[in-house]
DNA sequence: GCCGTTTTCGGCCCGACTGTTTTCAGTCG
C-alpha cells in the first residue's frame, strides 16, 4: 500500500471522528499524521520491512504507528472498517461542501435523513434545510451555491501554467510608483506542482491605485472583489487571483502567514508558544507584555524566533523548523547554479528548432553546455533517430562545436527502453555518444514487477547514464506507471547512475518527495527540460523548484558541474 | 492521539467571518 493511500485512510478516519464528535485534538492528530505521511519521502512499506520505527515520522505516535503497520501489511484496518459502519455511506461527502462541517452534516443526516450531495440538493430545493434550527434561507442558498461550484470544480492548475500568468500581472503592476513590495504567497511561492487560487501580497504608498489598476488589467475577466485593501478577479483559464495590499510595516509577517503551509505555521506557533510568544499574521506578541511586534521583512520574523530564515519550498512541516533551530538549513540549489541542459530535442526528431539555434539560446542563458538528446527510432511517431541518422548528427555536432564559442554541444540520445527491457540502439552507437538518457515511452501499463525490472535493466546497462522521467506521469492526464521506485533508486545508487528531474511543467518527474528519497539514498540527480523548442529551455526553473522542494543542494545536481567535471563524471571514454 | 530544555500528565495555533441570534456556534484558511 502506498503512502498516499495510507494518508487517505487517516484523513477519512479524521472526518468520521469529526462526525462522531470526538475530541478535537484526537481528530487533529489523525489529520496531522495523514499530511505527514502524504509528504513523507520514504515508503512506509519499506520502513516496516526494514524494521525502521514509524514513530520517527512527526505526528505518528504509538497508536497510529500500530494502525499503519496493520494497514500496510494486511491492506485493511479493523478500526477504520468498524468506524465506517457507524455512519450512513456518503455522509462524509457532505463535508466536502464548503460551509458544511461536522455539526451541520450530522444535523442534516439525523433530522432530514440526508446522506449524499444529491439528497442535500433535493432537501434544499424542497425547503427543508431552511427550516432547521440555526439554519435559514441564506445558509440554504449558500449551500446550493457551493454544491454547484463543487460540481464544476476547477482542478488545481499546474504551476507551469499559473506562474507565467502571475508574472505578467506583476510586471504590469510594477510600473506603479509607490509600490514597494509585490510577491506571490501560498503554494505558488512554495513551488508546489499544482496551485489553486493565487494570492498576491503587496504594499504601497497608494494601495488603492494598485488595486484599481489590478482589476482593470486587460487579462482580467470577472471581478469578484474590488475594495481598498483587496482585489480579486478571474483571469483566462479560470484562475482566481487575489491581490492583498497591506501596510509596509506588517508586510513581512503577513507574507509569512499567507505563504504557509498551514502545518508549517502551526509548527512555528507551537514553538513560539513555548517561548511565551504568540504568533499571528500581524506579527509576534510577547504574551507577558501584551505587546505586538510587527515585521516589514520576512527574514526578521524568523530571526525573532531564533530561527534561520526558511526557504518557502521547505515549509511543509518536514523537519525544517528543527533544522532552522540548529542553523542547519541547507543552501538549496538555485537556477544560477545550473551550468547546462542535459535533455533537449531539435528538428532532427520532434523538436522545433535547429541544433545551432538551440545552442545559441543556451549560450545566451549563460550555460556552458547543452546535450542534444533526440528520441530513438522506436519512437516512429516522434521521427526518432536510427543509428545511421544519429551518426550523421554526431558529425554535425562535431563540426558545430568547432565553429561555436562559449557553448559546448554534447551529443546524446534519449533511447527507448523497449517493453522487454532492451534498448532501442546497440552498444556500438551508444558508446560513441557523450551522454545516454534512457526512458520508457511505450507499454506503460505493465505490472509493477515487469516495469521495475525493465527500468533496472536499463540502469545496469553500462551505456546508460541517466533515466529520464522515471514515472512517465503527466500531471492531471496520465497516472504514473507501476514501478517500485525504491528498488530503482537502490539500483541507481549501486550502479552510480543518475535519475532525472524532468522540468517540463506537466511532468515534473521525479516529483519532489521522490527526488528527496533518491537524494537520501545517495543517487545523483540531473535536471533536464526535455525542451522541444527554444522557449522550453526556460522550464529549467520548474525543475530547480522541484529540486529545492527535495532539499537539494548544488552538489546533488549533476548539471551544476562545469563542463570538464561533468565529462569526467559521465566518463564516456570506456 | 501526540508530545516533552517548564510536563510521562495535561496541555494541544490563531484570528476572522457568517448567519443566526440577542451573545455565539460553526466553519474556514
Amino acid at each position: 500500500m502506498k503512502n498516499s493511500e495510507v494518508a487517505k485512510v487517516f484523513q477519512d478516519i479524521a472526518d468520521l471522528l469529526e462526525l462522531k464528535g470526538e475530541n478535537v485534538f484526537k481528530i487533529r492528530a489523525y489529520q496531522r499524521a495523514a499530511r505527514a505521511i502524504e509528504h513523507y519521502p520514504k515508503e512506509l512499506k519499506i520502513m516496516i520491512e526494514e524494521g525502521e520505527g514509524l514513530q520517527s515520522i512527526p505526528g505518528v505516535g504509538e497508536a497510529i504507528a500500530k494502525k499503519t503497520t496493520e494497514l500496510v501489511t494486511t491492506g485493511k484496518l479493523g478500526y477504520y472498517e468498524n468506524l465506517k459502519t457507524e455512519f450512513p455511506q456518503g455522509i462524509v461527502s457532505l463535508l466536502a461542501i464548503p460551509g458544511i462541517g461536522p455539526k451541520t452534516a450530522n444535523k442534516l443526516c439525523s433530522e432530514l435523513r440526508v446522506s449524499s450531495v444529491d439528497g442535500l440538493e433535493r432537501a434544499i430545493n424542497e425547503g427543508w434545510v431552511a427550516e432547521l434550527f440555526r439554519l435559514g434561507d441564506k445558509a440554504a442558498h449558500n449551500m446550493l451555491h457551493q454544491i454547484r461550484a463543487l460540481r464544476r470544480k476547477d482542478q488545481r492548475i499546474p504551476i507551469g501554467e499559473a506562474l507565467p500568468v502571475v508574472e505578467e500581472i506583476m510586471v504590469a503592476l510594477s510600473a506603479i510608483p509607490g509600490l514597494r513590495n509585490l510577491t506571490p504567497a501560498g503554494s505558488l511561492r512554495r513551488f508546489r506542482e499544482t496551485v489553486g487560487d493565487i494570492d498576491l501580497m503587496g504594499s504601497a504608498d497608494n494601495p488603492t491605485e494598485v488595486i484599481d489598476t489590478f482589476v482593470a488589467l486587460p487579462q482580467m475577466g470577472q471581478v469578484l472583489a474590488h475594495g481598498s485593501t483587496r482585489g480579486s478577479a478571474i483571469v483566462s483559464g479560470g484562475l482566481q487571483v487575489d491581490l492583498r495590499m497591506v501596510e509596509h510595516h506588517s508586510f513581512g509577517s503577513l507574507l509569512q502567514y499567507f505563504t504557509g503551509s498551514k502545518q508549517h505555521n502551526i509548527s512555528l506557533r507551537e514553538r513560539g508558544r513555548k517561548q511565551g510568544l504568540k504568533l499571528s499574521e500581524y506579527g509576534i506578541t510577547v504574551v507577558t507584555a501584551d505587546k505586538l511586534e510587527r515585521f516589514s521583512v520576512e527574514e526578521e520574523f524568523y530571526h525573532r524566533l531564533g530561527l534561520q530564515h526558511i526557504p518557502p519550498e521547505l515549509r511543509e512541516a518536514q523537519g525544517e523548523v528543527e533544522k532552522a533551530e540548529q542553523r542547519a538549513v541547507p543552501k538549496l540549489v538555485e537556477l544560477s547554479d545550473i551550468k547546462g541542459d542535459l535533455h533537449t530535442h531539435t528538428q532532427w526528431s520532434d523538436g522545433h528548432d535547429s541544433i545551432e539555434e538551440l545552442a545559441l539560446a543556451a549560450k545566451d542563458m549563460g550555460y556552458q553546455y547543452m546535450a542534444i538528446t533526440e528520441h530513438s527510432a522506436g519512437r516512429g511517431i516522434a521521427h526518432g533517430l536510427s543509428g545511421e541518422r544519429l551518426r550523421n548528427q554526431v558529425a554535425e555536432i562535431k563540426a558545430l562545436n568547432e565553429r561555436l564559442t562559449g557553448i559546448h554541444v554534447l551529443s546524446g540520445i534519449e533511447v527507448d527502453i523497449r517493453a522487454n527491457g532492451t534498448l532501442d540502439l546497440p552498444h556500438e552507437i551508444l558508446s560513441e555518444l557523450d551522454v545516454v538518457i534512457a526512458a520508457v515511452h511505450s507499454a506503460m501499463y505493465q505490472g509493477e514487477e515487469t516495469m521495475t525490472k525493465r527500468v533496472i535493466g536499463a540502469i545496469e546497462n553500462p551505456d546508460v547514464d541517466i533515466i529520464a522521467h522515471p514515472t512517465c506521469r503527466l500531471i492531471g492526464e496520465r497516472e504514473p506507471v507501476n514501478i517500485d521506485l525504491e528498488a530503482v533508486f537502490q539500483a541507481a545508487a549501486k550502479n552510480n547512475k543518475i535519475m532525472e528531474i524532468n522540468a517540463m511543467p506537466d511532468r515534473l518527474d521525479l516529483k519532489d518527495i521522490h527526488a528527496c528519497r533518491a537524494r537520501d539514498l545517495g543517487v545523483k540527480l540531473a535536471i533536464g527540460t526535455d525542451a522541444h523548442s527554444i522557449a522550453h529551455l526556460g522550464f529549467m526553473r520548474f525543475g530547480v523548484g522541484v529540486a529545492r522542494r527535495a532539499w537539494c543542494e548544488p552538489h546533488h545536481i549533476l548539471n551544476t558541474l562545469p563542463l570538464a567535471e561533468l565529462l569526467a563524471v559521465l566518463n564516456r571514454n570506456r
